[in-house]
DNA sequence: AATACGCGCAACCGCGATGCC
DNA sequence: TGGCATCGCGGTTGCGCGTAT
């Protein structure tokens, strides 16, 4: 090849330091757009293609580095349910990330998931996994956060999201989303994380959550687990979730935020009668316990949902409502 | 110590949408 | 109105690195 082929090909693969700095010193002093332009008029032997891509994926100055947040993947997963797979839209909700970044999020980790859970990830199952087991420990993980000394909390937060060192400190406040009651699984929502009417609720979990392909048990047989269930969306209830948890890195109107409803199912679900501790929840747990950024479950909880099934197993059936889909048995 | 394997992520590719001439 | 360039999005690939064997 001639000294003239090898100046005139485009090069590929990963940038390097110096061609990172021209593209922003170009940009810089030019502006953004007509990337074709852009790349010829920097010097960079690259597309226009190549050099937008670095730059929004990687080079611009308000992109937030490190790992996602517990509100962040909270995020992901609820915008995910109501848009699917517009990344670009959801990363419009999470400032500093990028579709790119949200993307691998979801095929790496999300999806990850569905392949050991050995359920197709567009599916209503695979929703209702994630609503059931994964949403919840984020929002418990959330609230955790958020009942910590501001100081701590925000430590503890940038502990998980280590700043890129020659990235400038992100400003996450003030950025209006608003989640509304969303809710791909059943036609009808679910009550109110806020409704103080619990036994209310739970009979709406008694004629709903029959859509739940988890669903094939009577609420009123596990009371110690509805003590809990009660317990803990009480608590979010009394600590006025709205304002004190997501509110504090984004305005979230949550007044409708669909939780209540698959957590009872799911809370629900550990102590049927008719749910067994199949292979599914058990890799569930490794799901879960997966990596320390995506532990949301531990296993002392699938013990102890394990004790309980080993406990409901030895007890007379008290009725069956819903056989659970061959792939749950 | 060497090799295989899996994972995360940056980068690339294809294609449809949009704008301009 | 057709052709071309550019933009932007979603899907896919492949490299680098850590871990397991």
């Amino acid at each position: 090849m001639s000294n003239s082929d090898e100046e005139f090909r485009l090069r590929r693969g990963p940038w390097t330091v110096e061609e990172d700095t021209l593209l922003i010193h170009y940009i810089n002093c030019n502006g953004e757009g007509r990337w074709n332009l852009l790349a010829k008029c920097a010097g960079l032997k690259r597309t226009g293609k190549s050099c937008r891509l670095r730059w929004l994926n990687y080079l611009k100055p308000d992109i937030k580095r490190g790992n996602l947040t517990p509100k962040e993947q909270l995020l992901i997963l609820e915008l995910h349910s109501k848009w699917g797979n517009r990344w670009s839209k959801i990363a419009q909700n999470l400032p500093g990330r990028t579709d790119n970044e949200i993307k691998n999020y979801w095929r790496t980790r999300v999806q990850k998931q569905a392949r050991q859970l050995n359920i197709d990830s567009n599916s209503k199952k695979f929703l209702e996994a994630i609503r059931c087991f994964w949403m919840p420990r984020l929002l418990e993980k959330i609230e955790q956060s958020s009942s910590l000394p501001s100081s701590s909390s925000s430590s503890s937060i940038s502990t998980m999201e280590p700043q890129n060192s020659t990235s400038p400190p992100q400003e996450t406040n003030n950025v209006p989303i608003k989640l509304n009651n969303i809710n791909p699984l059943n036609e009808q929502s679910c009550p109110s994380i806020y409704s103080p009417d619990l036994p209310q609720t739970l009979k709406w979990q008694e004629s709903h959550a029959q859509d739940s392909p988890f669903y094939s048990m009577k609420i009123s047989q596990q009371p110690e687990i509805l003590e809990k269930s009660a317990s803990f969306y009480q608590g979010f209830a009394q600590t006025d979730y709205k304002n004190s948890i997501l509110d504090d890195c984004y305005h979230v109107d949550i007044s409708n935020f669909d939780m209540e409803g698959f957590n009872q199912r799911a809370m629900s679900e550990e102590g049927s009668d008719e749910f067994l501790l199949s292979e599914t929840q058990i890799a569930v747990g490794d799901w879960i316990n997966d990596d320390m950024e995506a532990t949301f479950w531990n296993m002392d909880e699938l013990w102890q949902f394990k004790k309980t099934e080993e406990v409901v197993e030895k007890r007379p059936k008290q009725g069956i409502l819903n056989p659970l889909p061959p792939t749950f048995q």
